[in-house]
DNA sequence: TTGTCATGGCTTACAGCATAACGCTTGACG
DNA sequence: CGTCAAGCGTTATGCTGTAAGCCATGACAA
């Protein structure tokens, strides 16, 4: 029982610390499921009875808010390109590998509320990208606004369709099949076949990319109107 | 406690039906938050033990799903005009307006999983228009991808904001006090701006549209590059 | 060495939870 | 009148979050 690694400074005698218990938690939503996490067996699952966990986290709240941290950690906070619309694709990439990575545990970012320092940080990037690009500091808060909840929201949608997203091309039987099942009996099969405009095909990614396109397509074409010169626009949105 | 109305067919004994019971749990949850819904306090605020609930409902998985429905019920099936660029403003404004009505209950929305009736009517009849409009069905099937996530997320990225939107201008001050309070001590001044910028300001309604119109205005460009003479598009997308 | 102490674990205990199993009453219908 | 199902109640079980307090450990001061 008694370890003693744990290099230096204080605490030798903690087998457990804090960072442990928040990735143990995100983990066990991973494997489990959400509903599936209980203080009992997260403790179960790190050799611990459940009252030691509250050492190292006050509430299961707080357990809840952690994991929503080592989550948005996943994410880079400095944007990892000069080009803002390049950039931009990337964080909208990287908001829905997030949601598919961790698919139990994602509905936690957007439900619980707070404001978090990462997103902050990303954002803040952002903006200084943008500001360079000559967009004006209200499009630019606009767009992101409009990124982030895009992002999460359409691989949160994702997760709900019978088949999850890429895992080889779904066909249509087997996907009528699990559709109609979840559905009342008596839909037409013209409603089936727009189930499968909408969330049968397969190719998930590059409708998102099409989706995040159509934003910056969208700004692009705002910029212009105001400045049909390109680049530097002064104030002047709402 | 004899109760006789309820016209016509079976079960005239009943004070209770599935309806009334799914639509009080979703009052309750929207007067006391979705944790603190329990059979229980349900069943004692409808005047009925806990178990008599299960003659109605299967599960408190069931019920969480027949608040998912009530909800979605509450958007119109049929797009309110002809103008599908209009429609679907109005269809994103209605999904906001709905999380708006049910802050507590709308995570549900977006966490639950499997196809719901409504959503896909009302996909339907937009398609129907877009269709009509000479937009090709990929195009048209990727903007109702877009537009879902986004009204949605958008509204619920909003509840976690430490002013509810809508609630009268946010002096800055407030809102940096509180968003402090929430944040590590550290976070710099120039942080906090950027706060203000992406999260600060209350024309979130303002913001919204724009943000709709984005997607909106990106797909109007993409169309006029496929076919520079406007409308009548053939297929051609991904 | 010998205290003293904070740390991080364990034990016990309890109220509230979802839900299984079963029982009673009521009104409808043959 | 007899039968029946629907709609409610009762009781009971095992799991949940967490309050309160105990005990062993290692760090440090004397």
């Amino acid at each position: 029982m008694t370890t003693q690694v744990d290099g230096g400074k204080k605490a030798v005698r903690g087998s457990l610390s804090r960072e442990q218990v928040l990735r143990g938690a995100l983990d066990y939503v991973d494997e489990h499921g959400l509903d599936q996490l209980s203080m009992h067996k997260l403790g179960a699952s790190l050799g611990v009875k459940a009252m030691s966990l509250y050492k190292h986290v006050t509430d299961k709240d707080d357990l809840l808010d952690g994991i929503v941290g080592l989550m948005w950690a996943e994410i880079p906070a400095e944007p990892p390109t000069d080009d803002w619309r390049e950039a931009i694709r990337r964080l909208a990439a990287s908001l829905r590998d997030l949601v598919h990575r961790h698919p139990d545990a994602a509905p936690l970012l957007i439900s619980r509320q707070g404001l978090r320092e990462r997103p902050l940080l990303i954002c803040h990037g952002l903006m200084r990208l943008m500001r360079d690009g000559g967009v004006p500091e209200k499009c630019a808060a606009a767009l992101l606004r409009t990124v982030f909840p895009f992002g999460l929201g359409y691989a949160l949608a994702e997760l709900s369709l019978p088949a999850s997203p890429d895992q080889g091309p779904c066909d249509e039987i087997g996907f009528i099949r699990r559709a109609t099942d979840l559905l009342p009996a008596e839909v037409s099969n013209d409603l089936i076949r727009t189930a499968l405009l909408v969330c049968g095909d397969c190719e998930m990614t590059a409708q998102f990319h099409f989706g995040v396109d159509l934003m910056i397509g969208g700004l692009n074409s705002y910029l212009e109107s105001l400045s049909p010169g390109m680049a530097e626009v002064p104030e002047g949105a709402s």
